[in-house]
DNA sequence: AGCATTTCTTAAACTACTTTAATTTTATTC
DNA sequence: GAATAAAATTAAAGTAGTTTAAGAAATGCT
């Protein structure tokens, strides 16, 4: 639980106490390579700090290929966040690609945390608007980067997950065809 | 004031009091086109609920570029709403695209209603979700579209929109140049 | 209303990326 | 540890989107 402890501090200044009253309420678990923790149209019943291992997010198109749209690897949080708070079903698919160990929280846990620690509710809080942030600044790169750019910026903000998982879901993390990733990998 | 007090009933029950203690914290003002209403690193001191009009969002590539990021029009919200609540700089660009009357909340009226008013809690609540869920959405069209197939989802989410705004801005907003645009168009 | 500026269109040449398909390399399974 | 499946590489041909440049149309300005 310390990993989880150690994320909390580096966003707000908070007292021993109510970390361990934040801490108690997750419960450690553990998914082999290749499990689906979610499925869309599941209904969303836990969050996850990751401790070790990694995961992908991804959604269907209309075509119903998949497409990856996150990673999450240690002391990151993962999850279909938005819809496990509004108890709405789950509109993503999480899938470990790694065997992967994670802190899960229920619904009624995470509750009752932001209503008991206001520091929990503020950490959501930044939680989100870092994710908010994240994907703003995602739809600009798509919508400026070459294919070329996005992979430099993806080695850079996922240190090394490229030697982790495969190329395929790289490519579909950049929106292009493994084949053209592999080219673009040759060049350099 | 009619439109914001139908828009939070169109999502949520709610006194006819507790909308009129809302809609009085709104000012209406009037930008002329062309207008900023705000610039990245401004501080964020409101946000929009637009009555007549429409902007543009953008912001600024690492070329210096701009690139649009959201159009807003009549009913709609609209503002840098992440940094408006966290108090942070601007990260966002708007300008008025046409003369647009728009009703304003100042951020010491925002906390106010959120404090008093938990259906105003909700329905903002409701505004993150939606926004978060058209990120996340047009992400995974970046990835997954043709700039073609992208181009006809933006005429059915902003209807009647592309004949009020001028070409390059939705060339802009697709992320294509307008030349492409109008081959596009031409092709139809 | 008339001149200047911006926007839109068209087309040709170019570049980024995809598709297909065959081959090699790496992982998985019994 | 051999057999099978999955992933990665390579290359050739094709398609989607860009660049450049020039003319036409629309808009803004006094």
């Amino acid at each position: 639980m310390k990993e989880l402890s150690e994320h909390i501090k580096s966003f707000l200044s908070i007292s021993e106490d109510k970390l361990t009253i934040i801490t108690e309420k997750f419960v450690q678990k553990n998914f082999p390579k290749k499990e689906h923790l979610l499925r869309s149209s599941d209904r969303v019943r836990e969050v996850y700090f990751i401790l070790s291992g990694c995961v992908r997010t991804y959604v269907y198109d209309v075509n119903g290929a998949e497409h990856n749209i996150t990673f999450s690897m240690e002391n990151w949080w993962f999850g279909d966040l938005q819809n496990f708070v509004n108890g709405s079903p789950a509109s993503h698919n999480i899938q470990a690609l790694e065997d992967t160990t994670a802190l899960t929280i229920s619904k009624q846990n995470w509750d009752f945390l932001l209503q008991e620690i206001p520091e929990f509710a503020n950490y959501t809080r930044i939680l989100f608007r870092n994710t908010m942030f994240a994907h703003e600044n995602r739809i600009l790169q798509n919508i400026s980067f070459t294919a070329e750019e996005r992979y430099q910026y993806f080695l850079k903000q996922y240190p090394n997950l490229s030697q982790r998982i495969s190329q395929k879901h790289i490519a579909s993390y950049l929106g292009i065809t493994p084949e053209f990733l592999s080219m673009l990998r040759r060049k350099k």
